[in-house]
RNA sequence: GCGGACGUGAUGGAAUUGGUAGACAUACCGGACUUAAAAUCCGGAGGGCUACGCCCGUGCGGGUUCGACUCCCGCCGUCCGCACCA
């Protein structure tokens, strides 16, 4: 029996696609279509989500290029990061070595994948030729106020001096000398995004081919409140004490005041109050975990400060320092009303502060209402505040918003959870900020044809402190503007920078002056299609977003959205095996025993089999494509990667699943080696077609329609059902049927373009033996002719009482009284009836006919 | 706590707007081929029963409807994201 030898075929296609350029972008007058997936970080080693994100990736591109589309799909490598510096730091390489070195391991490993890439697009990030222009964008959001430096607390390592990256702490310690991580305040770069809060925020709305998750994630992320500010004076001070609060129309039931523990005044109050100093101190000490804030009770500290409540001027409200008030949120401080918040209700208790309700749910007794030990937080008649009583909530703070600002106590305010992106980073691997700092003439950003300020390549990892900081000429520098001694900036820009922009340098990525040619990118941008994981659902791609609008607002673009499509697919999971000591164990290293129970095959103990995961490294629980690309070959993983998992869904690794996408694949192979037109036979069309032929032709049709609508709604899984229900159909067709050598071979055609998206090489191989010297990845999509679609014979289903009795064969748009007729004719019909009379008759045509009794 | 998604055979999953539940696969069972196994091919299969038919069945309990996996109300469970956001 005849093998589908894949090993040549994939070899000789993939040779073949990249001598003919078949898939690089031509200039003409084609429709675009820019398909992305999220570019890989070149950590060597391809991984099954990386198989499954690109594959996703080229059944898009190979489908849009087969409708008619210049196709635009590129590749790079997102090449900075924290990994190479480790690796470094463990192996003693050099960053840029294991970079470049990962990058030619890795495209070796996409090449036997068979996608349809556009390699003349390739770069990385970290080559100066693509960081100098992110360079030149810094200091142009520089001079439009899109760029600033403040103070900001970093992740300090005491024993290795050095800045720790959030991954870098692990359990509050740093990863290589375990001492206790510090806060550190630094002068650190920042990209106002908050610029943009607003429009990032509306915008959402439009991007209607992104998934709701994400756009809910990014509106949580982006969290707009509308509320007030509202001043507080302090008695004996000068300066009042300012809070944000989204119920201004509570102020009447205020009880009490909270600031951060390092909000200014609790620093100023500190410095004289050992006690206040310890119990500040203490609220530090409480990790940032979930579970540490979960747990942690409220705690405050009694200031002795009183405040006057604007609206009560007789009242004095106590000042706390609390452990739950977020320097970073609104202005540090807060009114404590806990009538309605139920934070500040559990503190008010703690505490012994009065609780006064202000707002008389619906139909409650104003004389008895009372509040328990849940704060009431709905809607309801505002009491208890004098000129406020008997308005709602919404008419209640607009009054008071409007009372605060006529008194200059306060004002309607909109605030947002977001922040401004803290770019700076105390890494080498990244690209150095093109700052100079001058003790005479302060900040001075590097002239932009001094650009690029190149990493330096003799450096000593692994040290103690910033390599950059610590080389011994790198940073000394003249200072651009008064020629005197300088340093350079030592950080260096979060990696995230660069993946901002990178999809605008493929539309022109040899330019060497400018990061892009606006005209290309305006051609080619928005992406039509950008694929990638979900754990990108906000940095990334708000980070993207806010790019494109900076860069509109520095004149360099007239685009605000980067990806017009966005789709997120699953994770590639396995069960985990562990062992009876509680190691995880490799797939490989087990199997099954005799029992069926899974052992390990070192030693025949038996293993607990867990539930499938994202495969991890921790869990050992992953399969490399490497070798099984090579057992299988690439369209079988391919195959495999599209049956049976929608691909937004989590996807199980299984043997059984890439044995039977190979299996379905020899299937295919054999049936064009039986079914395949033999020379010299007469492919004219017979007068009559038999019933049998006929029915093939109209599955043809319906097939490449059903499977095209498939393809755009990204339903892949479907698509391959379609596909294999289709060729289940063609291995039964009767060869001697005298329309077959017609009728068959055109079901074959439209079967292998069908199937060209999913599984190339196949494809290509398939279409040669159909006699065709042209490459099946230059040609077009099949198209379905209408008159096909029509059925002539439908099945209606017959119900009595909405159940079903029968199914009737008939006439398509047969009129209700004649099914009605056919239907009354039915054996097991009747018997349902029982001889009743009919209440009525429900009838959709050519579906459904329902006699109710 | 807040937000979101999901719950269908042994398993992955199908079921355009409410209209024949279980497509297409995997595993399984039976048969053919083979000395044998693998591969391949043919057939079976939601559960039950008094089996050419009937009853039950899409997490659970209600409801709307001629008709509900699909819509509504109330629960339960799993997963994901955010999390002291005033």
């Amino acid at each position: 029996m005849s093998r589908y030898p894949f090993k040549e075929a994939e070899a000789k296609w993939q040779r073949i696609w990249a001598d003919q350029k078949a898939f690089e972008v031509t200039a003409d007058e084609r429709p675009t279509y820019y398909v992305l997936e999220m570019f890989p970080y070149p950590s060597g080693l391809l991984h099954m989500g990386h198989v499954r994100n690109y594959t996703l990736g080229d059944v898009v591109a190979r489908y849009k290029m087969a409708r008619g589309f210049n196709v635009m799909h590129p590749m790079g490598w997102d090449a900075f990061g924290l990994p190479a510096e480790n690796a470094a730091i463990t192996k003693g390489i050099h960053p840029a070595a294991s970079t470049y070195g990962n990058i030619e391991a890795m495209k070796k490993q996409f090449a036997a994948l068979g996608l349809s890439l556009d390699w003349s697009r390739e770069f990385a990030t970290c080559d100066p030729s693509y960081y100098r222009h992110q360079q030149a964008m810094f200091l142009d959001f520089l001079e439009a106020g899109l760029a600033y430096r403040k103070e900001s607390s970093v992740n300090w390592d005491p024993v290795d001096h050095t800045v720790l990256a959030n991954e870098q702490v692990v359990d509050g310690r740093g990863w290589r000398s375990g001492a206790v991580v510090e806060r550190r305040k630094l002068a650190q770069w920042f990209f106002r995004v908050t610029e943009f809060a607003d429009e990032l925020l509306e915008a959402l709305e439009g991007l209607e081919r992104w998934p709701d998750k994400v756009r809910v994630m990014q509106e949580r992320w982006i969290g707009r409140s509308e509320g007030a500010r509202v001043r507080f004076a302090i008695e004996g001070r000068d300066e009042p004490l300012e809070v944000f609060t989204t119920r201004p129309d509570t102020l009447f039931g205020a009880s009490f005041m909270a600031i951060a523990p390092d909000h200014p005044l609790a620093t100023e109050l500190a410095t004289d109050q050992p006690a206040l100093q310890d119990f500040i101190a203490e609220c530090a000490k409480t990790g940032t975990s979930e579970e540490a804030i979960e747990q942690a009770e409220k705690l405050g500290f009694d200031t002795g400060l009183r405040c006057i409540n604007p609206l009560i001027p007789d009242q004095r409200l106590p000042v706390y320092v609390a452990n739950f008030v977020l320097m970073d949120y609104g202005t540090g401080a807060i009114f404590g009303c806990p009538g309605h918040d139920q934070r500040d209700l559990d503190f008010a208790r703690k505490y012994g502060r009065p609780v006064t309700p202000v707002v008389l749910p619906p139909d409650a007794d104003p004389e008895t209402f009372a509040i328990g030990d849940e704060a009431y937080v709905g809607d309801g008649t505002i009491f208890n505040s004098e000129f406020l009583d008997g308005l709602d909530v919404p008419a209640a703070k607009r009054t008071v918003i409007q009372h605060l600002e006529e008194m200059g106590a306060g004002e309607g305010r909109i605030t947002f959870r977001l922040r401004d992106w803290g770019v700076s980073r105390q890494r080498y691997w990244g690209c150095p900020i093109p700052i100079i700092k001058c003790e005479r003439c302060g900040i001075v950003p590097v002239p932009k044809d001094q650009l690029p300020v190149t990493l330096p390549e003799d450096i000593e990892l692994g040290k103690v402190g910033n390599p950059l900081d610590r080389h011994p000429t790198w940073k000394h520098v003249a200072c651009p503007s008064c020629g005197g001694k300088a340093e350079r900036e030592t950080d260096t820009l979060d990696t995230f920078v660069d993946s901002s922009w990178y999809f605008l340098r493929f539309c022109s990525p040899h330019l060497s002056e400018r990061p892009f040619d606006r005209s290309a990118v305006e051609r080619w941008v928005p992406v039509d299609q950008y694929i990638g994981g979900v754990e990108h659902a906000v940095l990334h791609l708000l980070y993207s977003r806010f790019f494109c609008r900076a860069l509109k607002r520095c004149g360099q673009l007239d685009i605000e959205e980067p990806f017009a499509g966005l789709f997120t697919q699953g994770m590639v999971c396995h069960k985990t095996f562990r062992d009876a000591d509680g190691r995880w164990l490799n797939p490989a290293e087990v199997e099954p025993g005799p029992d069926g129970e899974m052992r390990a095959i070192a030693d025949g103990r038996r293993v607990e089999v867990g539930r499938s995961e994202k495969m991890s490294k921790s869990k050992l629980n992953v399969i490399d494509p490497g070798p099984t690309i090579d057992a299988y070959g690439a369209d079988a993983a391919r195959l495999f990667m599209l049956s049976d998992s929608p691909p937004e869904r989590d996807l199980e690794w299984t043997e059984a699943g890439i044995d039977g996408a190979w299996r379905y694949i020899n299937r295919l192979w054999r049936l064009f080696a039986e079914a395949g037109t033999p020379a010299g036979v007469d492919l004219t069309e017979p007068d009559e077609l038999s019933s049998e032929a006929t029915e093939l032709r109209r599955l043809t049709h319906k097939t490449i329609h059903a499977v095209s609508d498939e393809i755009e709604r990204f339903h892949f899984n479907k698509a391959v059902a379609l596909i294999r229900e289709f060729s289940n159909r063609l291995e039964s067709f009767d060869h001697d049927d005298p329309a077959a050598p017609v009728v068959l071979r055109e079901a074959l055609e439209a079967l292998v373009k069908l199937m060209a998206p999913m599984v190339p090489h196949l494809a290509e191989e398939l279409w040669q033996r159909l006699g065709h010297d042209t490459l099946l990845a230059k040609t077009a999509w099949p198209e379905a002719d209408p008159a096909w679609l029509q059925e002539d014979e439908v099945t209606i289903a017959v119900q009595v009482m909405g159940k079903l009795r029968a199914t009737l064969n008939l006439p398509k748009g047969v009129g209700k009284e004649t099914a009605e007729a056919a239907a009354l004719d039915d054996e097991n019909v009747q018997r349902a009836i029982g001889g009743k009379p009919l209440r009525r008759v429900i009838f959709v045509p050519d579906k459904i006919l329902n006699l109710v009794v």
